[in-house]
DNA sequence: GGCAACCGTCAGTCTAGGCTTACGGTTAGC
DNA sequence: GCTAACCGTAAGCCTAGACTGACGGTTGCC
């Protein structure tokens, strides 16, 4: 969670959905330097969010869908809990009814 | 998204997630004074990710479940087009045949 | 009215971390 | 081997923002 709080590395990975992209190509893409984008990646890599590979002189990153799935999750459980909480404190504080 | 980057406000959203908590007793609960449990209340609020309601001279803050509905939305887009991506990736750099 | 409980806001401090510049390492092509 | 392209890392700067202490406003109770 920490690592899509900032704003330049949400702009990242929501790049890196559409499909692998070099740290260059990135750059280009973005109002800050090359090392600001490959240091954004290290922590989105170390969050397990993406994944790399080199390609030749390149090295593509990418988003791990498992990664989405457990935020997926993470939100799916809050969603359920949060709506039971919801409708019973709507019960315990009916103010027409 | 920025608003669930600090981790103190994340714990504050976790808490508030099992049902109506009063300020006070969240700052009872957590490393930090109750003006900060405040701040972060009202960073929560402006992203329309907590609501609250005013009870005698306590103020009542609860997760609106609608806010979580939308990031679930969020992760469920990315999981598809992720995946689709990453199998797409896959079949293009097949490593073992 | 007076007191206590609970809270939001302001001013000020201080640290985490985002950014840039500079550097070195690796790979492809000749 | 030489050059160019691409990238990660280190050092340093600097701002956003997290936190605290102090204050005032509101509500409930006697």
């Amino acid at each position: 969670m920490t690592a899509l709080g900032d704003p330049t590395r949400q702009a990242i990975f929501e790049r890196l959905v559409e499909g692998p992209r070099p740290v260059g190509e990135l750059a280009g893409e973005l109002p800050v330097s090359r090392p600001a984008v490959s240091q954004h990646l290290k922590v989105l890599k170390d969050a397990g969010l993406v994944v790399d590979r080199k390609v030749g002189t390149r090295r593509l990153y990418q988003v791990d869908p498992q990664a989405v799935a457990e935020l997926r999750a993470y939100f799916d459980a809050f969603w359920d809990q949060s709506l039971a909480a919801f409708r019973d404190a709507a019960e315990k504080e009916p103010q027409d009814g």
